[in-house]
DNA sequence: ATAGGCTGAGAGAACGTTTTCTCTACCCGA
DNA sequence: TCGGGTAGAGAAAACGTTCTCTCAGCCTAT
């Protein structure tokens, strides 16, 4: 039989009462108070969450659902988030929907079983389109992929601007015939594709955007025929996140193709290996750190202001030169 | 105010009683049962885990600690215990200790406070020799790094002949002198080192073990002091982990040396990227799968067997050869 | 036909906390 | 000195479920 609040009051002489006062920190004689440490030290006392929360009403817990943890982008927000929560007091239940619709409807379905105090939310594509029907209980705060409805507060990249980065530095490497590879199945490829063509065409450039399924093996596949002829290849790529991007070097790696020799790269994310490939991968690195921290902001603000408009943070990436542009 | 399985029971006319049972699944009259789905769908009823888990004493949940959750491998395994957890019907709880002794005391404390069924645990190095002592209401299954001395259930990889794998492969590379890079704060470490000099006598080298800490900015002095003298520079490099690898080639990075012509490389853990630096990193790959599987699997073995002895279960990696070995 | 067993429904207790309410004791001002 | 206000302690209710216990009704076997 495991130690509850009774026994601690017991062996301290006092009421569970007082016991949870002290627990919470509240105003208790002081040498109660030094008894009740005492009987809890001494008991090995733990407090039984679920107890605490049935009757609290509160969870003192934030769900964080990500669309695809093997993109590091996600699990370093991951890091951060759970950081950031713990300095105020919030536990973190982490999921991941592998870009699945129906797993995320169920892990939204679960946090609210949970009576999470909010959700920060990745959404799939499909979630995006859905979440303002999608009524919840709690607060959800968007990232990374954000609907421009304003159903949600939300925190995103300036993906267009920051799209339209990598168009003028490969430009300013010299060259011309840029290709974009944007995924299909969210809005911030949607986003990152309009920033490319935009760029293309300011600088009198015809824009050649390509839609990239997120599954590896077609990617593979559409990549790989887009550069094998060598007549049709175009100069430079941009790319639109990091996982794509493994699609594409494995796909250069396979035609025998050197960067930036053959081809110049440049891509969204940063990650520790991408200084040693292709010699110096020129990429657009995001604000990982700053997206979770205000995330969580965002979302503790809105808990105290339910009815307050909702808001967009867009955040500006911070762009790497390397030597993959040439 | 939330609607509750009293409100539910309510409006299918029967007794929250009758719409447990319902809910969980228990022999019911057909047609009750069918009101009281429908009730649940006319409510929009979302049942409490705080209250369920509180009354039913158990809380279907287990909990995951990672020591680095920056190290894919890590982030591998998580993905695998999450999918085969919730096959079994248990949610999963992760953390993260950052190698953080006290990070990773406190999380088990939380662990406790949650009443979590069991706990798998990748632990810090003070973690390892500590466990024993340890006391906790629900059984610990290591992974990664494990005591030999049969405190715990563990799964872990056979680091020993999985160092002389890689040691063979150099050697039969036409290698002599190879240095190894292991980790000073984990048993692993210390597991691999043992099998590289078993695995180095045996060929009749003399070995040369460089016990290399897991901060990122000393790694990298002590790998760049031993790679910068020519003279003195290995002719290949056998790395205990990923992570370590990262510091290694961003030492061969600042020093301009390549790889495979300058040193050659292997490592444990293997990721999408390895394939692409170095003319293809030769490494062990672990089999991260299994790693979760068996590890989910010997925890809900010994809820069933609570006094049954402790195992240990050993896997074998995968040796990928590539051409970082010359 | 009747006793005995079995199935399934409802009433109410129980899970371990926090919170509300009540009461005592003390302090301060008049 | 006395009254009013306040601080802090204990008793008991409450949180939303599941579980136990009781009992009704039905089926089967003798």
């Amino acid at each position: 039989m495991s130690v509850g609040i009774k026994d601690v009051a017991r062996v301290a002489a006092v009421s569970p009462a007082t016991v949870s006062r002290v627990l919470a920190g509240r105003a208790v004689d002081p040498a109660m108070r030094d008894r009740v440490v005492a009987a809890v030290r001494e008991t090995g006392y733990r407090p039984n969450l679920a107890a605490r929360r049935l009757r609290s009403r509160h969870s003192n817990t934030i769900g964080l659902i990500v669309a695809d943890i093997r993109n590091p982008f996600f699990t370093a927000v991951a890091r951060m988030v759970e950081g950031i929560a713990y300095e105020h007091g919030l536990r973190v239940i982490f999921s991941n929907t592998d870009e699945d619709a129906a797993k995320e409807a169920m892990y939204l379905q679960l946090m609210q079983e949970e009576r999470v105090t909010g959700v920060i939310l990745a959404p799939t594509r499909h979630g995006v389109d859905n979440i303002a029907q999608y009524q919840s209980d709690f607060p959800i705060v968007l990232i990374d992929r954000a609907a421009s409805d304003g159903a949600c507060d939300s925190v995103v990249l300036d993906n267009g601007a920051m799209a339209a980065r990598l168009v003028a530095h490969l430009h300013a490497c010299g060259h011309r015939r840029i290709t974009g590879l944007f995924g299909t199945a969210t809005v911030t490829g949607n986003e990152r594709c309009a920033g490319y063509e935009r760029a293309m065409a300011d600088f009198g450039l015809s824009a050649h955007a390509v839609r990239v399924p997120h599954e590896r093996a077609e990617a593979e596949r559409i990549v790989t025929d887009l550069l094998a002829d060598e007549s049709r290849r175009p100069g430079a790529l941009i790319v639109s996140n990091g996982v794509m991007l493994l699609s594409v070097l494995r796909a250069i790696n396979a035609l025998g193709l050197t960067i930036p020799r053959d081809i110049a790269i440049t891509s969204f994310d940063n990650e520790p290996w991408m200084e040693f490939v292709g010699g110096g991968l020129s990429v657009i690195e995001q604000p990982v750190e700053e997206i979770g921290r205000v995330a969580v902001t965002m979302l503790l603000d809105r808990l105290d202001h339910a009815d307050q408009v909702t808001r967009r943070v867009v955040l500006a990436g911070r762009f790497i030169a390397r030597g993959s542009a040439g």
